[in-house]
DNA sequence: GAAATGACAAAAATCAAAAAATGTCATTTA
DNA sequence: TAAATGACATTTTTTGATTTTTGTCATTTC
């Protein structure tokens, strides 16, 4: 009956599908099997759980983010500074025109993010490694005088927080929103390239 | 019957005696009225609503916050640096105070605020009006070099977030805790005591 | 007569029975 | 013989009847 055989792939694309339909609270493995013409059974042919399922859905999702994000850490040719600010805007940009595209569907991967605490915490190490590699070049090149990269880079990272963490989306919408970013992201460059005793 | 007349005062700390022995979910009026030794009706007679108790029970506990961060931000003989220093560590710190003391209590008040987003925007307001207080006489002082001082109050604020918002409180027992704070503070202070092309 | 009460209607929470979903696996299909 | 099925036991969710809680106010109390 399948045309194409079952894969994890075509798995992954029904269950965003379903997802996006019927929200978080009612998508259920029955369906995205529906969805493909098969029996939930198959399903869990190549899942073992449905939390399975949807970690791989969410992680999925987060690449999507993660991967645009990288390029642009490794642009070498990038003086550091301006790579920082480009990274730091895009992880911005990601996120806000995720919720503006599909409200509803960004409040279902926040709830499948809420769910899934490893699969976020291995994307925010990412995220920070990122940040890491633009501060050690930073540092190499003499544009900033910090010691740690990695400590750097998680500083920056909680720092910005309230402009990329899900749970502050409410605030994206907000009048004084770029300006607000503008003066944090300011005040961050200014520190990174300031002289440190300890640095 | 009633010893002391009942007064907003002793139904506050009833309310909050029983929140804390029930739980956001189980408090009932008629518990804080039992609590007193009076009917129900009585509790309305000094509150319009359950709402208008929840939010002034939830005022109350940030009070007991944002009172001793005042007096912080107006010791004018300790040097602006110094005091925003003071300030974040003593905002920090009391929000760790009472997560470590009583746990279920900090979980109880935090599931309040998301009910009571006025409260808690006026209770932010407040905050930062405090840190702009600060950020203002740094810069008279030519410590800080920043054009206006309530938007970076609202940029050290949002930077700091990780480490007081109750949606971060996961996070406080962390293994690098103190340092991921020392190190996102001395980025911040080096920031805006560099000079600037716009302030 | 100001403060408190408790009976009451309306709204919300609870609970247990019923329905649906998860996860397994012996059997079927191609 | 590898992939898919669907019947099944178990767990979770939904549903709707019942109970609790909220909020009001005419009456009582001190």
């Amino acid at each position: 009956m399948g045309e194409t055989p079952l894969s994890r792939e075509r798995i992954l694309d029904a269950a965003e599908d379903v997802l996006r339909s019927y929200g978080p609270g009612k998508a259920n493995v029955v369906d995205v099997a529906q969805a493909l013409g098969v029996s939930h059974g198959s399903v869990y042919r190549h899942f073992a759980s449905k939390a399975a399922l949807r970690d791989a859905v969410l992680r999925s999702w987060l690449q999507r983010i993660s991967v645009p994000l990288q390029t642009i850490a490794d642009a070498c040719s990038t003086p550091p500074t301006l790579r920082l600010r480009q990274w730091l805007v895009a992880l911005r940009d990601a996120k806000r025109a995720r919720l503006a595209d599909d409200p509803a569907l960004f409040a279902t991967y926040s709830v499948l993010a809420g769910e899934a605490r490893e699969v976020i915490d291995e994307h925010v190490a990412q995220l920070r490694a990122q940040l890491a590699q633009i501060i050690a070049a930073g540092t190499a090149s003499g544009d900033f005088h910090r010691a740690d990269p990695g400590a750097t880079a998680a500083a920056l990272f909680d720092a910005t927080l309230r402009f990329h963490h899900p749970a502050m989306a409410r605030h994206w919408s907000g009048r004084d929103e770029n300006t607000a970013f503008e003066t944090l992201v300011g005040l961050l460059l200014h520190g990174l390239q300031a002289e440190t005793r300890d640095g």
